[in-house]
RNA sequence: GCCCCGGUGGUGUAGCCCGGUCAAGCAUGUUACCCUCUCGAGGUAGCGACGCGGGUUCGAAUCCCGCCCGGGGCACCA
């Protein structure tokens, strides 16, 4: 009889039905408003799965149509993310360099009596928009409201006074089809066109006219926009209906990417900064050892849905230990260490490979019966106990010691079955270090956690100090972290 | 308040469109054992879920209705 077979779960992205290979664009919509995050290299790294699956192309268009927002360093902080990514983009584009096509778009909106200049406070139009009310400027007329764009775009007209609006659904129980604005006043100077412009596209209509300009076929994004809307845009522009995929945003436990929640954090000084290894952003994650490839493969592992979800950073976690298992030296680390003194201790050079498998090359060890070893080991075994030394030889806990000075004797070199295995660095073949052991920024209740950093202290063998900042290595029995400046490591897992 | 979208173990997902093969798969987590000179990796086994209530049906995680809960939208933000 044959083995019933064993039941696979899903591997990679569900194919998209209405995708024909070759005719496939999508598009990465990053606001350079703030520093790349690990939701954004998520997003990204979708989209650029299926424009290989369906050897399409990718742009990627800065939405940088709020002057008051975006900033220049970080258009440079999602090229350079996305490449740490290892996504490569077919086009780039800023919707800035398309103003005037957008300006052209406005009017032939006006022209066909869908758009109006309108100078009611928002507050007003809030309400009328709620009532469901045209406001007096609705049926102003053509002429009237190409002269006031006319003056818009003239800079005649200060921010606040007018802005172009659709004339939508009033009627619509979708409250956003209610007379939606598509272009207003924003007067401050651009990092990319300074002060040429200051009539501005809404986020809605530029975001319509750019996928058609760029011939998107598949938009894959995250769901916090009104597809009603857009489609509403779409069609008063006599634009074809895109193939719209939502999906709802990447939250890991503990660690928001909302920069409502994270500005007050580097402000107050509560993280080290953007870049603080607990930070969602690209820079930390990476501070904090996540290879992009475990990135990478964790988003494919995860896919996307439409539903609420918080991942718990094990599940990465796991990813990446699997990845940087097999490629990691293993060097000894000894967190909060004790002095051992073995008496009658033969010297002994012990050779040892940097992994156990024996392919990373190896180092070796003088030794003459000084160690210094994890107190929490020396704390939890009985005096008379016997247990390892790694690779070297075992030793039988005389004393625990007072102040840090346990004593131990030479006990042979032979393994004995079930002693408890210490990693172990000589007082002179060491150096200290300190490792950032992260957890959670924020607590269940929403607020920061002040534990969420915790420095162990500690001593490395010498041989560690001929790494270089960014390599990733294996303390044994300790955990995997990432080197992070001379003397200092990031625990990034165990 | 109104509109839209969701709710499968501790966590993330597959299955739902086209009802039976689902006494619900995979991963993560956790427990035990094996292996290993790491508390890592690998192996084996166990644990653990269809939001609630009705209905249709021989049969419902899958279809219908109601409820509850969560997220998003209703910006001169994106």
């Amino acid at each position: 009889m044959a083995a019933p077979e064993k039941k696979e779960g899903r591997v990679g992205l569900l194919p998209l039905e209405d995708a024909v290979k070759g005719e496939f664009v999508v598009r990465l919509p990053p606001e350079p408003s703030g520093f790349m995050h690990i939701g954004h290299a998520m997003a990204g790294t979708i989209n650029a799965v299926y424009r290989d699956t369906y050897e399409g192309k990718l742009w990627l268009r800065f939405e940088d149509t709020n002057p008051r927002k975006v900033q220049k360093r970080y258009y440079e902080s999602f090229r350079t993310g996305y490449t740490w990514m290892g996504i490569k983009w077919d086009y780039e584009k800023n919707v800035s360099s398309d103003i005037d096509l957008l300006y052209e778009y406005v009017q032939t909106l006006i022209e066909a009596g869908d758009g109006y200049a309108c100078s009611c406070p928002a507050d007003l139009m809030k309400k009328l928009r709620f009532e469901g009310k045209p406001c007096e400027h609705r049926d102003q007329g053509v002429e009237k409201n190409m002269s006031i764009w006319d003056e818009m775009l003239k800079k005649k007209h200060k921010e606040g006074t007018y802005v172009i609006r659709l004339k939508g659904d009033l009627a619509s129980l979708d409250y956003s089809l209610r007379d939606p604005n598509i272009a207003r006043i924003i007067d401050y100077p651009h990092p990319i066109t300074g002060d040429k412009y200051v009539v501005w596209p809404t986020y809605d209509f530029e975001v319509v006219v750019e996928d058609q300009v760029c011939s998107v076929t598949h938009i894959l994004r995250s769901s916090e926009f009104h597809v009603g809307l857009q489609d509403m845009i779409r069609k008063m522009l006599g634009f074809p209906v895109i193939s719209v995929k939502q999906f709802s945003r990447f939250n890991f436990k503990g660690t928001p990417v909302a920069k409502r929640l994270l500005r007050p954090l580097v402000e107050e000084k509560l993280v080290s900064g953007w870049d603080d290894p607990r930070m969602p952003t690209i820079e930390g994650v990476i501070r904090r050892g996540i290879s992009a490839e475990a990135l990478r493969q964790f988003t494919i592992q995860v896919g996307y849905t439409q539903s609420e979800h918080t991942f718990d950073w094990s599940l990465l976690f796991s990813v990446n230990r699997k990845l940087l298992d097999p490629v990691t030296k293993r060097f000894y680390f000894v967190p909060d260490p004790v002095k051992l003194t073995v008496e009658d201790a033969p010297r002994r050079d012990a050779t040892i490979p940097f992994h156990p498998l024996g392919k990373l090359g190896e180092r070796t060890i003088a030794t003459a019966g000084q160690f210094l070893v994890p107190s929490s080991d020396i704390g939890q075994m009985k005096e008379g106990q016997v247990f390892r030394l790694i690779e070297l030889y075992n030793v039988k806990l005389v004393s625990k010691g007072t102040d840090g000075n346990a004593m131990g004797t030479y006990l042979g070199d032979e393994m004995v079955q079930d002693t408890r295995k210490l990693q172990w660095v000589t007082p002179d073949a060491s150096e200290g270090v300190e490792v950032m052991e992260l957890s959670d920024l924020f607590r269940e209740d929403g607020t920061f956690n002040p534990e969420s950093l915790k420095i162990r202290l500690g001593v490395v063998e010498k041989a560690f100090g001929s790494l270089g900042p960014g390599e990733i290595v294996q303390f044994p029995r300790y955990g995997f972290v990432r080197l992070d400046a001379p003397g200092r490591c990031v625990l990034g897992h165990n």
